[in-house]
DNA sequence: GAATTCACTTGCAAAATGCAAGTAAATTAG
DNA sequence: CTAATTTACTTGCATTTTGCAAGTGAATTC
């Protein structure tokens, strides 16, 4: 997967070919809320994504910036992805995705505390979010 | 294009099954900075969509309920798509694409009122803008 | 030392995309 | 009024991307 075709100027095109599909925006999604995650821990996302796929995705991102891999602290087979800064800066996004979502499907109740805590103070909810990123 | 695989129940991953590919989040935000557009003038967006591609996501998106297709008033060759309610709903999003974008991409002229209108008041411009689209 | 885990890669079929050309109804031009 | 043009698509086909299954080699556990 090559990126970056550049379609326009706009931002917003220029921003989705970054990250715009729905396998890198998982991804995030899955950093965001677990910091730091391996290859197997990815794949083992409830949307199954392939091998091959996610191979694809996260060497993009990584080449994007978006994402970085570092060393597993407790062995040498294992490593780990993490969120860049400029990853981190998409929470926001991932945040009003949740919310349009909330609006047009049920719930799950491993996001009704995330999306209380959105609710009573947005953003303190992503200052938050992204010190325990920033810090992890 | 068939839509709505349901991969899991995440309220992130079901919303991206709706809109969360790069073609259909051009549509919307033409949608969103032109109130109304025909067929053919979505068809002059600078990324150059083609015309089996837009046709498929005018539709898929119709069946989502994001979009709707209205008669052209002083044309019956023509028709108009608008965003419904849910398609609003969507303004949030393309808000903060927009403003992760505007931090890692240079910022066309045509954008720069916008984005210094976000600034000043996220709220209200959005607020502005629902309001905007939903008389329109 | 052998089996398992881990992070991928490879090969191939199926699906989505992109391009060019066509079509039918409505509109405009002569 | 008739022919050319515009409008909103559809169709056919080549290219690209996706998805699945089966490797592979290094690191780790048994």
């Amino acid at each position: 997967m090559k990126n970056l075709k550049k379609r326009s100027d706009c931002l917003i095109s220029s921003s989705l070919e970054e990250w715009g599909d729905k396998w890198s925006l998982l991804i995030i999604r899955d950093l965001m809320f677990h910091i730091e995650r391996t290859y197997g821990e990815l794949l083992k996302s409830p949307e199954k994504i392939a091998t091959n796929i996610l191979a694809s995705r996260l060497q993009a991102l990584e080449e994007n910036g978006i994402i970085y891999k570092t060393d597993h602290p407790e062995s040498k087979a294992k490593s780990l992805y993490k969120l860049t800064d400029k990853g981190i800066d998409l929470i926001p996004l991932i945040v009003e995705i949740n919310l349009w979502g909330e609006k047009y499907y049920p719930i799950p109740d491993d996001r009704k505390e995330m999306l209380s805590a959105i609710h009573s103070d947005k953003a303190g909810f992503i200052q938050r979010t992204k010190s325990r990123l920033k810090k992890g």
